[in-house]
DNA sequence: GCCTAAACGAGACGGTACGTCAAGTCTTTAC
DNA sequence: GTAAAGACTTGACGTACCGTCTCGTTTAGGC
């Protein structure tokens, strides 16, 4: 095993310069265009610098697109419907955005040919997602609002994939007052009938 | 104007050769390797031929996958709740299968670059699509099963994205029944919220 | 594998490290692949403490490869031929072996981009081979052989340049007897006709 | 085999283009610092077009140096001194001149690395040249010159090498009249001293 | 039955991005 | 205080793909 603390370190300001050029750029060309030799061009960076800390550009957006802190855990409301509520407003936060508007669906394309990519993107967005979700469905049961546990794929799908059609597939403007405003009370009572 | 006639006109059989071809390269490859030359060569076709039907890689790899028939037009089944099944069955029947589920993300990708693109697929699939809903939607309204029109667009993108999702973000198997099986129930509860 | 002994008390054995290093590399991948981060790992020395020693990678493997003593004084043998004889035996044990064999060509073109490695290997080696020459010429006028000092550079370029291209350009194996033995005659009479 | 005559035939010109860009670009920045971006941005040419022809830069500019005519045949000139100031002549004009002269040392370097790339060298150059003095060599015998077939080799090396060292180790400005008028009388001395 | 326009397979073309690699410099930690 | 480890910038390399373009050839409809 190598000793980390051997070396001289990693700049600790790369990674924000990165962050920022990587956003910039995502939002004057779009994903396509957003070329590694740009990134390391506006970042100040050699290419060396970005292919060290990421094994693909694919990589390197992601990363700077999904912030680790990228979806915030919802915190309980009390009700269902407000748990539903704020599970949507954090899918918006990580969905909507210009940058992540620009860059996902690059980045599900090249995710196809990257297993890495796709383990990555599961592990810190969908399964945390999932997580969230079973505690919300959970204190929903010990509330007495469902009979039982709904089926988990259902609701993720029903949830995520509402808000990812409407940006995405559909290109829809963002409704006023967010997507939990619009869709808390339907989908509230879509996941009611899945745990009856 | 030139004359279409004049010339020698187009081979039959290209089509139907270059449909498979693609069919073939992206179940072997992905659509990020599925080369144009790759194509070509695969369909014993010069690459003139197909720039000559299709003006780009996503045109021919779309109209490839995405057969004129994609979405049939769902039957009247006399309840909104079994209309919601049909439609999620034709969803499914357009997004399932192997070609699509690996052609989709690249194509969703390429387009965001290609408004020409866009603009077909909205067409030939959501506007289609948002058609019979509107049809689904006004006949519930005559039986009395909805007190007035939902809004479309949150309909549409909880029908279509939570097959979506299900097929392509969450990766997960299609369940058992089919999604008309698994969600009908739930989204005909959440479309009825939505027209109460 | 750790090695806990890292660090200062190295100072002197790295240039017999880093020679015996670059030897090895010469001999193993050829001058191009014979990378200085290779000869810092061989060595087991960081890349900082080549370049406190020497200012490039073309001085290093020069420095390496060609020690101090590398053109040793001919002997004045009492005529001008055994002194072309020696001449050539001195520059053969220069040019010749392995290391150098895969080193200089390698070297040449660095020293092309690089004027202070001109400067060095001039004057350490052409300089010195000059001086010996300028010697051996005057003796053998003194001797009476030569009538006047011949071209200078004719008979540099004749000695050096017969064993360069001998080795270098036509790759032939080194004749048994050296050069000495196969070329002293001719180019001794070659050099005759020029104080003539 | 292929059929040469299928598909869209090379473009005559680009092969012009490349060599004048090489030649263009080695009297200006030299052998090290002449890209193939440049070369081919220079030429007015994509990069493809350059690998499709040669497969590396050595390649490259080896062919755009070493023109096929690179090496006239000597003619006979009746005695062998005139026939060794041709042959020294020929040497001249074939390494001598702004091009080769910044090419040759890069050229030798990276030739180390590539077999192929030694072997191209060897059969264009080396082998016609050897091919020029057994002629030369044979006609001197059989005008009674010499007694014997001198040692090829030992003759290569003393002209090639000569006129090599002259220009690219001594880097000795060429003396006037060419290396014929400086070198041929006392190679001429040499090489009759080898068939005695 | 020629003539001509347009299609065909093959493959070269310009452009652009990718990911790799080497040289030489700089920075931190360990001894 | 020096040295090893290793991150850094710079910049070239060779590969791959796209969409366009020429070739030489084939296929029909119009004269």
């Amino acid at each position: 095993m190598t000793d980390n603390r051997r070396g001289r370190p990693r700049e600790r300001g790369i990674d924000d310069a990165v962050r920022s050029a990587v956003h910039d750029l995502l939002g004057e060309v779009g994903y396509q265009r957003c070329t590694v030799d740009a990134i390391a061009a506006r970042a100040g960076v050699g290419k060396a610098a970005l292919y060290r800390r990421w094994k693909s550009k694919a990589e390197l957006v992601f990363a700077a697109v999904v912030h680790d802190d990228a979806l915030p855990a919802p915190a309980d409301t009390g009700t269902l419907r407000g748990d539903v509520a704020e599970v949507l407003a954090a899918i918006q936060s990580a969905l909507d955005g210009p940058r992540v508007r620009s860059a996902l669906p690059g980045l599900l394309a090249d995710a196809q040919a990257d297993p890495a990519l796709v383990a990555r993107f599961g592990e810190l967005f969908l399964a945390r997602e999932r997580e969230y979700l079973v505690e919300m469905l959970d204190r929903a049961i010990a509330r007495g609002e469902l009979a039982r546990q709904p089926d988990l794929i259902a609701v993720h799908a029903m949830l995520l994939g509402s808000v990812f059609a409407w940006l995405h597939l559909l290109s829809e403007p963002v409704p006023p007052g967010g997507f939990a405003a619009s869709l808390a009370t339907s989908l509230h009572a879509a996941v009611v009938v899945l745990g009856k």
